[in-house]
DNA sequence: GGCAGTTACTATCATTTTGCAAGCGACCCG
DNA sequence: CGGGTCGCTTGCAAAATGATAGTAACTGCC
């Protein structure tokens, strides 16, 4: 039938991959989401190159996951924010933050806290419908048609 | 002080990004999870180029998350299975899947569902203190020292 | 008004990574 | 012994990334 057998266009991991699936798109979410939302800032805390830079927040623009806001006319100044997709997408990165601090987590990592309880967060993915882990219970794929 | 004053060091979602921060590992991880270990599988499941395939294969057998198993002496053939860190990663492509078909999820997809009870599994990212879905409370970060 | 300083970039080019296509060695099957 | 499959490697072209320099619009200071 088809050339080489994939299921990528069916398949909703590749489909999120598809707008944001390289380093420095996930990383300056996380930034944008810490408060570093202007050029600047971006630039100096990743120490990404400018035009690398550019690149990628007009890829994550037209994805749809950030937005550009005018912070300032004179001087006319814009500032990058999450739209409600890039918000949407947070959780994730929280998901691999846990993992890279289990795997890959020598020395003092930075963390979240729950703002009322004062309590680390620990992120973990579950099945909103049984409320159990994802690993937890046996799978079963299921493809389309 | 330092060079460029980034967090990068210190940031727990780097360091998961440095082992899987591309399109293809996680590809071959969920492509791994779905039963298809072998080489050829993978290469034609995936429509990659051998060669990156190849070097795919050994950084995410360097970064720990798969290994070489062999599956046949006769003819000597390996099989790629899933390490701890690899199946921990799982939950994280699931919840990648779930952003993908919620924001980029036009046609018909392929899901999992649950063994037992039959029912489609829904990945959400919730803090395992509280038990909320990250993003319905206020966090705040905790910086090291 | 003139000049340094900041912000937000773009342009140019070297380097690195990716990807295509072809080939290769080990084996198995007839 | 002649195909065929599996699991790669090699060589080379194309694309992405990254370092560096430069530019444009403005502010604020003397």
């Amino acid at each position: 039938m088809s050339e080489h057998e994939n299921n990528l266009g069916t398949c909703p991991v590749d489909r999120g991959l598809m707008r944001v699936g390289d380093r420095w798109s996930m990383l300056v979410l996380r930034d944008i989401e810490r408060g570093l939302t202007r050029y600047e800032q971006l630039r100096t805390s990743l120490g990404i190159a400018p035009n690398i830079l550019s690149r990628r927040l007009s890829a994550l623009t037209d994805a749809g996951l950030i937005e550009k806001s005018r912070y300032s006319e004179r001087p006319p100044r814009d500032e990058y924010l999450l739209t409600d997709a890039g918000r949407d997408f947070l959780p994730i990165l929280m998901a691999i933050g846990a993992w890279g601090r289990k795997y890959n987590g020598g020395g003092a990592l930075s963390r979240h806290l729950d703002a009322e309880t004062g309590e680390v967060v620990r992120p973990v993915v579950i099945d909103a419908n049984s409320g159990a882990p994802i690993g937890s219970r046996p799978l079963r794929f299921e493809y389309p048609e």
